[in-house]
DNA sequence: CGGTGTAGTGCAATCGATTACATGCGGTTG
DNA sequence: CAACCGCATGTAATCGATTGCACTACACCG
C-alpha cells in the first residue's frame, strides 16, 4: 500500500540489466537474438523490478491486440455456452484472449460490432450470430477497412465470409426422416426465431423430408417458437388448440423441445406415448430429461475450436488471402426416449 | 480492396477538418468545450474519413483499457453462464468490453491471471471462481501492485476483497429445512467440488439444519459429486449401494441433482414418490424437469449486474479507498413437484 | 593482411490519442 | 485604459513497447 510507484516499465528493466530497451524487448519475444548472458541479466531484471508487459504499448506499435472478438446472440443458450468455451480454449492456446458481445437486439447490434472492431480492440470477429441483419452485415463487410472474420453455425451464403457450419438442413431432414421411418406420417415443427437463418434451414429440411415421403406439410403445423424453453413451453398450450394434432413434432433445438415437452405433460400429454419428439443439439440435459431426448447431435467442441483455429489462422496469415474457408460439419442423429413408433 | 491506404487516425481528421489534433480529440470526449462550428466541422470530417477511435493508443496514454475480466470456472454451466450475461449487460451499458478466462484447473490459473491483469489488457478482475487456490490468491492480492477486483459467488472472508455473494449457508439450511418440514429425518447431501468454498459453505449449511433439528448427520450420506451433471448421474450409482439409504437428498446446485435425479430414475427409484430432492441454483430447466425442480433460487441476475456495477464503481472512483463492500442477496425457496411429506 | 560476414547491441523514430501548458482574442472591471 | 478573465484552440510532450538502421567486435576466408 505504501509502495505506491507506478508499475515498472521496460525501462526500468534495461536500467535494471544495464541494457538497452531493445535488447530487453528482444529477449522477451526472440530469446534467441540475444547472447545467453544478457538473456539472463534480463530475466534477473524483470524478476526484481516485477515487470510485466503494456499490453496497449504492444497493441499500439503492432497494430494487433492479440484478442479476437465473439458475438453471440444468447449466452445463456448451452448450446453457445459450450461453443465459446471450446472457442476460450482454443484462443488462450494460441495467445488471443476473448472478448464476448451479446447481441439481444439485430438492430443496434451491427453499430456496437463496429465500434468494437474497428477500434483496434479486437483484431478478428467470430459471428455466432444468425439473426444479425443482413443490412447491418453488409456494413461489416463493404467498410472501407474491412477485417477478417469468421462466421460459425450460421450460413451466409455468397459474402464470401469463410464460415464453418454444421449442415443443418441436411440433418434437420435426417431428423425428420427419422419420424417417417417410425411410421408417423402428420409431423410438425417448432419452428426457431423469424430472420435467423439456422432456423430457416431446419425448417427448409423438415419440409424437404416429407416431401420426399410424399407428403405435404401442413402450415398449421409450424409452430412458432424462438428456440427459448419458454417459447417452447408456450407452443404446448397452442399446440393444444389444433384441431387436427400432429403425432410427432421436429423440435428446432433442444431447448425450445423441453420447454414443449414440459408444456404437453401440463397439458397431460405424455411423450413418446401421446408424441413423439425429436430435437437439435443435444445439450448435456437432453440425455438426462425425461423422457431422455432423441436429437441431432452438434458436434459443439469441434465446431468452436475450428471456427478459432480457423480466424487466429487468418490473422496470423499475413496478406495471403486464400479464397474463402468452408467447413461443414456433420451431425449425429442421438436416439433416444423421446421418440417411438406411431402407435397403431 | 484496392482502397487499401491505412485506416485513418485523428490526425488525417484533424487536417481534414482544418483543426488541431487536440480539438479533435477534445471534440469527442468533451464536446462542450469545443465551439459549436468546429464541434459541426470535426463530426463532418470524421465522417467523410470514416475515423475510428484507436483504443490502444487511448488505452496507452490513459492507463485504463475499459474492460474487465470475468474468470469463471466453466462457462458451460447455465448458472455460470446466466451470471455473466448479467455482467456483460451491464459492462457493456458502462462503456466497458468484458474479457473471459475460464479457469480448469485451480492451479496454473493464478499465472494467466496474473500475466492477463498486470499486462493492461483488463482494468479489473471479477472472479466467479470458489475453487481457486488460496495460495495463488495470495500472488494476486500481495504482488507489489495490486488492482480492483471484486470476488462474487464465492466468500473469501478477511482477505479485504470486495464481495457480492448470496447467503450460501443460511440458504442451504432454509433448503435442508424444507426437508425436515416435510417429515424427513434420513437426509442425505449430494457435495460439490472439494476445496470449492461454496460447496462448503451448503454443506456447513446442510449440517447446521440438521444439527438444530437434532438430527445427527450420517457421513455415509455425504455423496460425492462435483457440481457436474454426470458427477450427480454416478452419483446416483453409489447412492444405490448404500445398506440404508435416505428418503431426501439436498443436491449442492441444480445442474447435479438433475444427473442424480436421472440416475436414480435409472435404477427405478422414482421422485418423488420414493425420494424427496432439492436442488440449488433455479437453472431456467428447474422449472421444465421432470418432476420440477424445487430448488433455492439464486437471484443470479442480481448478482452478476452488482458485482459489475461494484467493480466498475471501484475503477471509477478514483483514490476514494471506500472500506470492503460486502453486498450478501438473499434467495428463495422455489417450492416444486421434486419434494413430498415423507411416506408414512 | 584486407575484406566480408555475422552475432549482439544501441539509438531513436514510431504507433495514435490525450493533455498540460501556452497563446490569442474579445470582453469586463476598477 | 490597464489589468485581467475565460473561452477556444494550438503546440508539443507523453504513455511503453517495437523495430529499422547503424555500429562494434570478432571470426573466417582467400
Amino acid at each position: 500500500m505504501s509502495d505506491m510507484r507506478k508499475t515498472p516499465t521496460i525501462q526500468d528493466v534495461a536500467r535494471f540489466a544495464k541494457v538497452s530497451t531493445a535488447t530487453v524487448s528482444r529477449a522477451l519475444s526472440s530469446p534467441e537474438r540475444v547472447s545467453l548472458g544478457t538473456r539472463d541479466r534480463v530475466s534477473e531484471a524483470i524478476r526484481v523490478t516485477g515487470y510485466t508487459l503494456n499490453q496497449a504499448a504492444r497493441s499500439l506499435r503492432q497494430r494487433a491486440a492479440k484478442t479476437i472478438l465473439v458475438a453471440l446472440p444468447d449466452i445463456r443458450n448451452g448450446f453457445f455456452s459450450s461453443i465459446l468455451d471450446a472457442i476460450e480454449r482454443e484462443a488462450t492456446n494460441r495467445g488471443y484472449s476473448v472478448l464476448v458481445a451479446n447481441l439481444y437486439l439485430g438492430h443496434e447490434s451491427a453499430r456496437r460490432l463496429e465500434g468494437y472492431l474497428f477500434s483496434n480492440r479486437a483484431d478478428g470477429l467470430l459471428l455466432l450470430d444468425g439473426s444479425l441483419d443482413p443490412q447491418a452485415l453488409r456494413v461489416l463487410t463493404t467498410a472501407p477497412h474491412s477485417f477478417p472474420m469468421v462466421v460459425a453455425c450460421e450460413d451466409i451464403p455468397n459474402a464470401g465470409f469463410h464460415r464453418v457450419l454444421t449442415d443443418n438442413q441436411v440433418a434437420a431432414e435426417r431428423a425428420t426422416r427419422h419420424l417417417i421411418d417410425l411410421g408417423h406420417r402428420r409431423i410438425g415443427h417448432l419452428v426457431g426465431p423469424e430472420n435467423n437463418v439456422v432456423a430457416r434451414e431446419r425448417n427448409a429440411g423438415f419440409v424437404s423430408a416429407l416431401r420426399q415421403a410424399g407428403i405435404e406439410p401442413n402450415p398449421q403445423w409450424l409452430i412458432r417458437g424462438n428456440f427459448e424453453m419458454q417459447a417452447g413451453f408456450a407452443a404446448a398450450a397452442r399446440f393444444m388448440t389444433l384441431s387436427e394434432r400432429p403425432t410427432a413434432v421436429f423440435a428446432a433445438n433442444d431447448e425450445s423441445a423441453i420447454g414443449f415437452l414440459s408444456g404437453l405433460r401440463q397439458q397431460g400429454i405424455e411423450c413418446p406415448r401421446d408424441i413423439s419428439i425429436v430435437g437439435f443439439d443435444d445439450l448435456e440435459v437432453a440425455a438426462h430429461y425425461r423422457p431422455a431426448l432423441t436429437t441431432m447431435r452438434q458436434p459443439r467442441e469441434t465446431l468452436g475450436r475450428l471456427a478459432a483455429e480457423t480466424l487466429i489462422d487468418l490473422l496470423e496469415d499475413d496478406g495471403t488471402t486464400r479464397s474463402a474457408m468452408h467447413i461443414v460439419l456433420n451431425c449425429e442423429l442421438i436416439v433416444r426416449g423421446s421418440t417411438a413408433p406411431l402407435a397403431q
